[in-house]
DNA sequence: TCGATACATTCACGAGTGTCAATAGGAGCG
DNA sequence: CGCTCCTATTGACACTCGTGAATGTATCGA
């Protein structure tokens, strides 16, 4: 069957980074998008992404994560690390306690990479 | 089989999708979300959106990603399906082949779903 | 009807993931 | 120091997922 040849023509902004609708990805950056992307498929990050938003100080402790998501500490650590190692969230440590803020920016990244 | 039940009929634009910065997400809502994400977790699902998105008619038969993805038919088959089943693709029969086209508008849901 | 082509499904396997109990690491307090 | 509290890591388990060979289904041409 024939190849398609055409060439698509983007003369338009450099993005920051690929998207998936403006050309289409290699192996590379298809790989890094993914990876971004499994960041969010767990339901547990999620619910830790949206308690993280909706903190009055933007920021939340790991042990007030435990008892609103139902998961043990083991479980909820996990899932920070899974997060803060995608940038999406940071960790803040004051004495004992740990506190989690979200990274709206590299959310945003993440966002624009899927369809801007 | 058809996913795409908007079962729910609202009128004006009511909030389309939960989003994970507007207000913490509850059990059903993350759950959705993740699989919605985990649809696009994945290097070689990524790829097909982006060959459907710059395919010059908008749509790409199931034989012509084979190669360019360097994976076997089924493998194909398989992850055409999971997109299909998030509502991401749709396939149109026609004779022999089946031409796969992008709902622009099911990722922009998720895309909004991300960050509002 | 028969054979060829295109796509979907089944099956099995290896790799990865979410979970928690147990344990380790760190920080404050007596 | 010894103790307690909070968090991170380890280990083990069940489960899911991506992959392709083999097979099934559907369509078209001869």
């Amino acid at each position: 069957m024939e190849k398609r040849t055409g060439s698509i023509e983007l003369t338009g902004a450099v993005e920051c980074c690929p998207s998936v609708l403006a050309a289409p990805l290699d192996l590379t950056e298809s790989a890094e998008l993914a990876k971004g992307c499994s960041a969010l498929a767990d339901p547990v990050r999620l619910r830790v992404l949206s308690l993280l938003a909706a903190a009055p100080a933007g920021e939340v402790c790991v042990c007030d994560f435990v008892e609103p998501l139902g998961k043990s500490q083991p479980t909820i650590s996990h899932h920070l690390k899974i997060l803060s190692e995608t940038g999406l969230v940071q960790g803040d440590r004051r004495g004992r306690w740990v506190w989690y803020s979200i990274n709206r920016q590299r959310l945003a990244e993440l966002r624009a990479a899927i369809g801007t």
